[in-house]
DNA sequence: CCCTTTGTGTAGCACGCGCTACATATTGCT
DNA sequence: AGCAATATGTAGCGCGTGCTACACAAAGGG
């Protein structure tokens, strides 16, 4: 069998930039004549190497999960303790709303709310996967209460879907022009509602009524 | 100067059913067709009324803020004290998201989220409305210190942000099919936010350190 | 009655979208 | 070299979109 005519362009980097441009301005915004203008091909090469936008937008949908999910893995399933644990979730979201291209935001999060007749597929997609990400959040959540991090009375499906929606107003915020400094007060202010698991090292000075100041346990 | 033959429908019905259609799909996802097929007339019939949709987005969006926002203001401004206010504030939130038409969620927050080429004067205008919200809900929090309600020391527009945040993620998750039980626990979570006054009146009974259980000011 | 004014229905325009037919170019195999 | 196989560039198709030209209908004023 023969080899035919090698490909003019690096399909990695191909898919890069298509995930970067669905990302930055979501399914529907992302036009195929900016898309195929970003990669720097005609619009033959890109339906030879992806088969449709549709599927286009699906694989890098897997590209962002491979690239932006594994840290969002990491954080729940490294060493860390749960606060800590949900801590790096939320501060990496903002990371990446920040770091984002275009307005900001995370693709899985805002990638396509108002779905046009015929694209339902995708937004279902992207809601399973957002579903996918509150049963995540809440297996961690169930691990600490096993490690003790968490009293047994948590409601843990509460706390994941509360987290998995700071999440999403953290991404909506970040579209808005939110600065970093306000994102991080959501996750500040989100943290709150996190038990803790007995008493903490050095806390709890003057006012042990209130839980802590807000930010004491930034950076 | 004559008047002309009268126009063969309702000129405000016309402007519901067109905010319902533009609330349940967003501005791109609400067609022309759809949208005079819904009202029951033709394309220069509903040019003649609206003059454009983005003109009609407009005012269903006026209208959407007159019929909706009400509620939102009286939450706000009426006699409640700040817990309560911001308690009617999400209650409400949640109510208008679970009987949304279409998928759910708010019309403010999910009508127009990525902007195709030409539309991005109507996406900065629902950004700029919802900004003006954050803002409404920081001079609420305001008055609440001004009451007692809130200890002078609060980072207001870090709890500002913070629910109108918190606003975004119960629309979002409203359109992922969120149950109202799901919806209502974003809602207790969040209140753990806000600080309290002093004491409650019949509270902290057995675990002092901890603010109270989550749902105790439920209903 | 005629005129002006305004709304309605039919039909279709201009444009942008995702997508593709076709001829040509570039490879490996024999 | 000749052939099969694959990629590319040009050009444009089919469709759906927001929107509108045009002729006709329905009102009031003289």
């Amino acid at each position: 069998m023969p080899g035919g005519r090698p490909r003019s362009f690096d399909r990695e980097i191909a898919l890069q930039r298509a995930m970067e441009l669905f990302w930055a301005r979501g399914y529907e915004g992302a036009q195929l004549t900016d898309l195929t203008a970003a990669i720097g091909i005609n619009p033959p090469s890109f339906y030879a190497a992806f088969g449709s936008k549709e599927a286009a937008f699906r694989e890098a949908l897997e590209l962002y999960e491979r690239k932006m999910g594994s840290r969002w893995g990491q954080a729940l399933a490294g060493d860390l303790d749960t606060r800590q644990s949900i801590r790096a979730l939320l501060d990496y979201t903002v990371e990446l709303a920040l770091g984002a291209p275009g307005s900001g935001g995370c693709m899985m999060a805002l990638g396509m709310i108002n779905a046009m007749p015929g694209h339902e597929a995708l937004r279902d997609l992207l809601r399973d996967r957002r579903r996918e990400g509150v049963r995540q959040v809440r297996n961690r959540l169930e691990k600490g209460v096993r490690d003790g991090d968490l009293p047994p009375s948590t409601d843990l499906s509460r706390l994941a879907v509360f987290f998995c929606g700071i999440l999403q107003a953290i991404s909506l915020q970040a579209r808005d022009g939110a600065t970093r400094k306000e994102l991080d007060d959501i996750v500040v202010t989100a943290m709150m509602a996190l038990p803790e698991p007995h008493i903490q090292p050095r806390s709890a000075k003057a006012t042990p009524a209130r839980r802590r100041k807000p930010g004491a346990d930034a950076g």
